[in-house]
DNA sequence: TTTTGTAGTTTATATTATAAACTTGTTTAT
DNA sequence: ATAAACAAGTTTATAATATAAACTACAAAA
């Protein structure tokens, strides 16, 4: 049967952030923000989901005077990332 | 940027029952609700909507005298579920 | 002929995603 | 100095979605 996928991961905005992350040492709120086209609303909530998962770090600095959010993958994270990957090649190449 | 995946397709039952119908000829609800463990509500409410956007084809007719609903998938859903998955590889292959 | 089982549908509820409105502080123009 | 516009988010409200529970209709078995 199919494997279940990990439904923290499968959300556009959410993998669409855990995608970059894999890609990068770490990346901040507004740069995620312009990656991805999402509103700002919408990017803190999934923003916080991630991490309270433990799937990223959140880190609430300063660049300058201007407040700078920073992301940064965690292990667990980029391991759920990599096993939702894996199920999810199992249904996109179900096909004969 | 990243391409913005089909929402009717991104969900996780629908994924699962166009994932089988693109490998099969057609496929009743029984093989369907067996092979994606869902429940029958869930299963009717999801082919319904895939139906409703042409994704496939319901074909309600009798096995003997049991009811038996088959779907197909239309070329417009091959080429929908074809879309996506391109569009996930994106998401799933961004990491460096 | 009551009970159990099959094949679903409809309706209600819980969860999730998204957008709109708000907060806090900063820079720019007056 | 002060108002206006802007940046970086957060909170709250609403819309959409998924899921489960309850129901319908019929068939087969006891």
């Amino acid at each position: 049967m199919l494997p279940k996928l990990d439904p923290l991961l499968h959300s556009e905005l959410r993998l669409a952030v855990m995608s970059i992350l894999a890609g990068v040492e770490d990346a901040d709120f507004t740069y995620l923000k312009k990656q991805t086209g999402a509103t700002s609303g919408n990017l803190s909530v999934q923003i916080d989901k991630l991490s309270a998962a433990g799937y990223i770090t959140v880190d609430k600095g300063f660049k300058g005077k201007v407040p700078c959010t920073t992301c940064k993958i965690t292990p667990a994270g980029l391991d759920a990332f990599e096993k939702y990957v894996n199920a999810l090649k199992e249904y996109i190449s179900a096909n004969k």
